[in-house]
Order: structure tokens, then sequence, then C-alpha cells
DNA sequence: TATGAGATCAACT
DNA sequence: GTTGATCTCATAC
């Protein structure tokens, strides 16, 4: 498998999202295949970035290819990757993966045995790979994170972005069509 | 199947 | 003090 590099994430983060469906991402050699991400760009009223930077979203004001790690609700972690040109401060959210490798960890640290929810949402797939604030502005392209590129085109799907009141109406979302590891299933066309 | 509470942190009003 | 790029568990249809 063909590694991505930080150039991959240097382009408008509407490319990138669609492009990182069913590549796979590993951390500490736990992971597998991307199946659902989300954009966010920094004319975005739902993005962290929108008003500008602060102490949480400083990563996004930096250099792509490394990753943008935050608590949710003050509970979960969500993972993303840093897109665009230094400064534009435009991110993909991570929302879902197809577990590959690693199952013991995941079900270890998620205490669940299903596997089609252990990675399914951003905040399951954080707490499965161990990522938390220890990863937030680590490069992509060394460990412990590895990202291999996919193999042919898969078919993607877009739908409007969740869990969110801004902007809500943006087809922001990406998928792979058919996954059942999605956090929740897209509309049918 | 669907709705509701609770967990609990950082940004913002 | 309120809200949110969430998830889990409980209770009700």
């Amino acid at each position: 498998m063909q590694r991505i590099k930080r150039p991959f994430f240097a382009r408008s983060v509407h490319e990138v999202a669609p492009d990182l469906i069913g590549a796979t991402l590993l951390v500490d050699d736990v992971g597998g295949r991307i199946v659902e991400v989300e954009a966010y760009h920094h004319t975005d009223p739902a993005a962290h970035s929108y008003r500008g930077p602060t102490e949480r979203n400083a990563v996004m004001f930096g250099p792509p290819g490394f990753a943008y790690v935050y608590r949710s609700y003050g509970i979960h972690w969500c993972l993303n990757f840093v897109c665009e040109p230094e400064g534009s401060a435009s991110a993909v959210l991570i929302r879902a993966i197809e577990p590959t490798s690693g199952f013991a960890k995941m079900r270890r640290r998620r205490r669940l045995e299903d596997e089609r929810l252990l990675c399914s949402g951003p905040g399951r797939l954080a707490q499965a790979m161990g990522v938390t604030r220890a990863h937030n502005g680590l490069p992509l392209d060394r460990l412990p994170f590895e990202l291999y590129a996919r193999e042919g085109e898969p078919e993607v799907v877009a739908g409007v972005r969740i869990g969110i009141t801004k902007a809500a109406e943006l087809p922001w979302r990406y998928g792979l069509k058919g996954s059942r590891f999605l956090s929740k299933p897209f509309k049918a066309p």
C-alpha cells in the first residue's frame, strides 16, 4: 500500500475529504478503512476556526497534514486532518472507520464486542484507536499515525452533515456507499 | 424505533 | 450561565 504524504492535504478540504474515503488509517497499528468524513471550512459557521484562532483550534491555523484533536461535549475526543495551504484553517473530521486491525485493543478500550459499533462515530473511533489530546498537532505521515492511499476508486456518496446546528444544510459529509460501518445511513438519492 | 437524561470541558455571551 | 462537529443507557411507544 502507498503511504499518503503531507502534500496530499495541501488542497481544498472539499477535494481532500472525498479522496479520504477508502484510505486506511492506523494509530499504533490499530485502525482500518475510512468510510465517513465531514469537511469544515474556515468560512463555515459550523467550523471551530470560523471565529479565528484560539488555544484549542491553533493547529487548524498551522500547516496541512497534521492532526487536530479536540474534546467534544466534555467527554469524547474527535480527530481531524488539517487541509489547504497553511493558515486557511480548514479540516476534515474523521467520522467512521471500518476496523481492519487491532481488534483486541479496540474491544478492550471500548469495552464492547460489536464490531460494527467499534468505530462508527467520531467519538467512538477516537476511543477505539486511543486518540487523545496527546495526538493534537502530530504530523500524519509519522508514527504513531500510518495513512495509506486507497486502491481503486470507491463509490463515494455525499450528504448533509450530522449533529450540528449552524450551516447544517451544507452537503459536506462524505461516505463509502453501502458501508455498514457508517455512523448513520446516507439518505437514498 | 424514538425520545430524553446525563456525563463534563472549553468557548462564548 | 449556556451551548455544542457525542455517546450510552433507560424508558416509552
